[in-house]
DNA sequence: CGAATGCTACGGCCGGAACCGAAACATCGG
DNA sequence: CCGATGTTTCGGTTCCGGCCGTAGCATTCG
């Protein structure tokens, strides 16, 4: 008998399934998924297993190239290799809610993260999914051949707000990218520029993180700013 | 020590990635990737196992929601549970290629899955980023606050083309989503237009699936024809 | 009706991996 | 320099799960 005919084109998807398939480590990435680096010791508690295994875990994790680490101290650093990597969590997150048991609610339980939540590094849940309404329908941006691009009219409106679309454009990440909102099965922005956002909601004090979760928490002056920015 | 914070939010995507973490059942996966049912002896083949081990797997996938099953005779068809399998299954082999080892290059090896091949039920590879690219220039689809929508131009030239829109929108599943090439790294149209749009292409006679691949071969009147369509 | 085919259920073997205790290594503080 | 803290390595145990051989049902065909 010949190989099977499945074996030679693929990646191998295995590893990585088996690498997300455990709930220790499964428990990691999902800490992860806020952008945020964390601790190896962090992480072992989050994962409720004691610091040796943990070590084991996120070795594996690193040599499966879904983690990056950074020494400092006496700490190492650990987060998500890329956006591709919580996208595939994300998908995940998809198929667990909705395709296994029926019993569990789409989308987090808790009312802050419904709202509006980390995912890798923008915003996501339902004020995630209002702004990329508000972009698409002013005209902010639009879809072009090779997917979703800023407008003319989008860069300057963006500059006003502190974030430079040219500067964004000449990484290699994609400026805009669309992705599916877990909770509001909508989508919302990600790519540089939905990064870009995020980080301008910190910097300008509209919004900040809950505690060591992934829910954003908007001041009530952010909230108001927030809801007319972009606006007719 | 109380319990670890992450356990509580999301669904169980352990479950999910162990069951993609074997070998054999990754292999079933990716063979049905194809979007065409297969009963369980093609399956093991495919697999690489005997069919009593096949059976548990199956059984285990099922079980799990990602599969869905149709007896028919003395076979068994199975096929994936939806969409959003095929879109984790994608995400999996994104991550795979570029975050895990760099030795293996992006996207199917064969040069005619590259050209063009069934992501699940419409058309992925190098045809179909290019008609995803002819349909937006040409304004026949659009973003909008849902995501990407059919313009009411669109909407005639795919009446012409004997896709009826109106009908598609009837049922629940999304009439466009966007999905991002695995080997092209640009997006194609998927949802229920991405799918309509493929079964026509096979109606019509101007493309075919090679054999039990997911790959699919143009005729060159069909090829012709193809590359005109939607066009100006 | 009997043989062949497709698939599933049961039992036993075996390898691999998760887990923790103990201990070593590195770093920071006093 | 010494103790405390964060992290890793090693050793050993335990246990889960994949695998196949055998056997049992269901379906189709001659």
């Amino acid at each position: 008998m010949c190989y099977p005919s499945a074996m030679a084109d693929g990646p191998d998807i295995a590893l990585i399934g088996s690498l997300v398939g455990d709930p220790a480590r499964a428990n990691m990435l999902c800490a992860l998924m806020g952008g945020q680096a964390l601790t190896a010791g962090e992480l072992a508690t989050e994962a409720g297993v004691t610091p040796q295994t943990a070590s084991g875990h996120l070795a594996q994790l690193l040599g499966g190239g879904l983690l990056l680490v950074e020494a400092q101290g006496r700490h190492r650093y650990f987060r998500l290799a890329g956006p591709d990597v919580a996208a595939a969590v994300e998908a995940l997150m998809d198929v667990a809610t909705h395709a296994g048991q029926r019993r569990t609610r789409p989308g987090p339980k808790d009312p802050d993260m419904r709202l509006a939540r980390v995912c890798y590094d923008h915003l996501a849940g339902e004020r995630g999914v209002h702004l990329f309404a508000r972009l698409t329908s002013g005209g902010l941006i639009a879809l072009d051949a090779s997917g979703v691009v800023v407008t003319s009219d989008g860069a300057q409106r963006f500059a006003d707000f502190g974030i430079d679309v040219a500067v964004l454009g000449q990484a290699k990440r994609p400026v805009c990218r669309t992705c599916l909102d877990w909770s509001e099965r909508r989508p919302h922005l990600s790519g540089a520029l939905g990064a870009a956002l995020l980080t301008r909601l910190f910097e300008l004090g509209w919004a900040a993180r809950i505690d060591g979760s992934r829910a954003v928490r908007f001041t009530r002056a952010g909230m108001t700013k927030f809801e007319r920015l972009f606006e007719g």
